[in-house]
DNA sequence: AAACCGGGGGC
DNA sequence: GCCCCAGGTTT
């Protein structure tokens, strides 16, 4: 109890809000905040800081934002990943608009019943909108505590959960819990870093039982090992007079509600036009005798998921004439409408490559 | 309880 | 190449 004491003077002591200005930081408006809280979900300060400053100037009311079309706000949040939520946050803006009569809720069970608001950020808007005493407990949370009281139950288990948050709540100052969830969180994104933390400059150090006991490496632990699997994409580019086909992915998969081009997964990279193109036949998409054949040079792209390794080829291929078996849901737009769609970074990277947008002009 | 959902940055 | 980031939802 001593300890814990210790802990929250500590803690108060040393922060100082004006050390780490953010344009989210002191703000009472809930609509904000929930926005750069979702923003910020599993998302580094900086990357997160121009989508927000762009949110926030295109839609400046949650009526605006619950007003914008949906592949509106996808393509506003391309780039940022995980991109449910975007759909989320379009459809509790949408909530509170049209049920809650605009008034976004004010109270920690109303907050934590939109979509895509969890336990954390519920505490988080909880208390910095309204000052409510509920504890955040994030990644910086998880990692003070496990290292200050050496703590070593791992933070992904239920059980670990479940010590973390009571101890947070335990912890949190109850007159002054925004104040204190903020300070929490800052401390551990500006000394108790992940990597290289700063224990030379902590101000808790005297009373850090992972540092004592020089454990600071081996803390927080994390239980869960991670699963990576490879997929190969060939991509068709179907150039027809000056358009494209395009679609939108809808199976439940990585991408969902992001735009592609018509692609056909294979199990390896190095496939030959011949294989390629039955494939294509095998779909139904082009006839059996059909004379289509690829331009020289198709290009590769690799990119890295939490759980996956894509691999990406693009195949750009001129249409004389239309393909027997369109399937209805490919869109033929103009090259010149690309940059009005959100696609997955791997095909934006192939579209900067190829300096398509250029042709915006 | 485990799996899945992106992209970027640091070392 | 690995880990982590102002986590949440689905199975």
């Amino acid at each position: 109890m001593d300890q814990q004491h210790f802990f929250q003077r500590g803690l108060i002591a040393w922060y100082q809000p004006e050390d780490r200005p953010l344009p989210w930081k002191g703000i009472q408006d809930p609509y904000h905040i929930w926005l750069s809280e979702i923003i910020l979900q599993q998302t580094r300060v900086e990357q997160g800081m121009n989508y927000y400053l762009r949110f926030v100037e295109a839609y400046p009311s949650i009526r605006d934002l619950a007003a914008a079309p949906d592949d509106e706000v996808m393509k506003l949040w391309e780039g940022l990943g995980y991109y449910s939520r975007a759909r989320n946050l379009l459809a509790a803006a949408r909530y509170v608009t049209t049920e809650l009569g605009g008034v976004f809720p004010t109270t920690y069970t109303g907050i934590l019943a939109l979509k895509g608001v969890g336990a954390y950020t519920a505490a988080a808007i909880a208390s910095f909108a309204f000052n409510l005493p509920h504890a955040v407990v994030d990644g910086n949370v998880f990692r003070v505590l496990a290292r200050f009281f050496g703590i070593s139950t791992p933070q992904d288990s239920t059980a670990g959960k479940k010590e973390f948050t009571q101890l947070a709540e335990s912890l949190l100052q109850r007159d002054q819990p925004a104040l204190y969830n903020q300070a929490i969180m800052d401390f551990g994104a500006t000394v108790c870093l992940p990597r290289n933390p700063k224990c030379g400059q902590c101000p808790l150090r005297t009373e850090c039982v992972a540092l004592r006991d020089k454990r600071i490496t081996e803390l927080p632990v994390k239980s869960k090992k991670l699963i990576k699997t490879e997929r190969f994409f060939h991509y068709l580019i179907f150039n027809y007079e000056g358009k494209v086909f395009i679609q939108k992915r809808e199976e439940k998969d990585i991408w969902l509600h992001l735009y592609q081009f018509p692609v056909v997964e294979a199990a390896r990279l190095d496939l030959d036009w011949g294989a390629l193109k039955q494939a294509l036949v095998d779909k139904g998409w082009i006839e059996e005798q059909a004379e289509i054949v690829p331009r020289p040079g198709s290009k590769s792209f690799q990119q890295l998921l939490t759980h996956q390794v894509i691999n990406a080829r693009f195949w750009e291929i001129d249409l004389p004439v239309l393909p027997a078996g369109v399937p209805t849901d490919w869109q033929l737009i103009p090259r010149t409408a690309l940059s009005k769609y959100a696609f997955p970074k791997v095909i934006d990277r192939y579209l900067q490559d190829k300096g398509l947008y250029l042709e915006l002009g």
